[in-house]
DNA sequence: ACAAAATAGTTATTTCCCATAACTATAACA
DNA sequence: TGTTATAGTTATGGGAAATAACTATTTTGT
């Protein structure tokens, strides 16, 4: 196809940093969707069991925040792993405003399956990153992160 | 770093690649939509209307191809940059099907006005990073966007 | 030359993402 | 004990993203 486009309609934006990393972003999340596809997963229900797999019995607010969701849109992220039976919601005993928030032996066999699933394709994504690359990027996506909370 | 601290909900997704590019992107798409919003422009209609400055007689359907979107939703992005007046459709005399999109004067101030928002606060959130950091993110950010063509 | 296929733009529709206000029930606090 | 804060939820609306299908042209194949 012709992308031999010597005049790149994006030069003016390619300046920014967060276009590129845009960009870079899109590979990686539009690989996520069609790796998530055969477990009926999407990212957000994803990272909510992996969250879940990860801290049994965290809470909703708990994993709203760590995942940068508002509370409101989490609810049905949970109604619908809760209804697939791949987590649970149990009462705390000390706090009856607050569940846990519990993965069942289901939801992590899918998880751990899909998980497996991911990290192969990232590893495709990433053939061509050198150890030191891998650790560079990373450290310089952290440091991203903690520029913005300093 | 197979490490799982119990205050970290999120470590088992730290593992991903695609997860650190997220939390990096989010840092500066929110700041974006902060910057722009005195414009009333939004990271797609910036975008947008950026490429029609940077290649006037861009067609719409160039500008869904460079920018990743499909040419339906680019329509309605095109209309509300043409009620604002800030860019323009005229009709190719040469292939009676397409439009080129120009910008008007109005368009290549606001967008300048805006663009300079915009990289003063990137500058901000990038202020630790050295001159080889930004070129070694450049390049990494570059060669994972490679990876997906190849 | 002309029928078939491809292209540019568009409309319509659906699903999902993201944000906010407001409600309930409990808990913490002063 | 009465006020305030917190956990979860409902309802709502805007915006992003994907797809099917349409009109008007242009290109292509024979």
């Amino acid at each position: 196809m012709t992308t031999t486009d010597p005049q790149q309609e994006d030069a003016i934006l390619r300046g920014f940093m967060g276009y590129r990393l845009k960009r870079a972003m899109n590979v990686f999340s539009s690989n996520l969707a069609v790796v998530l596809k055969p477990f009926d997963l999407r990212m957000i229900t994803f990272s909510t069991l992996a969250s879940v797999v990860n801290t049994p019995g965290v809470r909703l607010s708990q994993l709203a925040e760590i995942l940068s969701v508002e509370r409101p849109n989490l609810v049905a992220i949970v109604d619908e792993l809760q209804k697939r039976n791949l987590i649970e919601r149990k009462r705390d005993p000390n706090d009856r405003r607050a569940f846990g928030l519990f993965p069942t032996k289901a939801g992590q066999t899918l998880l751990h399956e899909a998980m497996q699933n991911v990290d192969v394709s990232e590893r495709k994504i990433l053939e061509t990153f050198s150890d030191a690359d891998m650790e560079h990027l990373t450290s310089l996506l952290a440091k991203i992160e903690t520029a913005a909370k300093g």
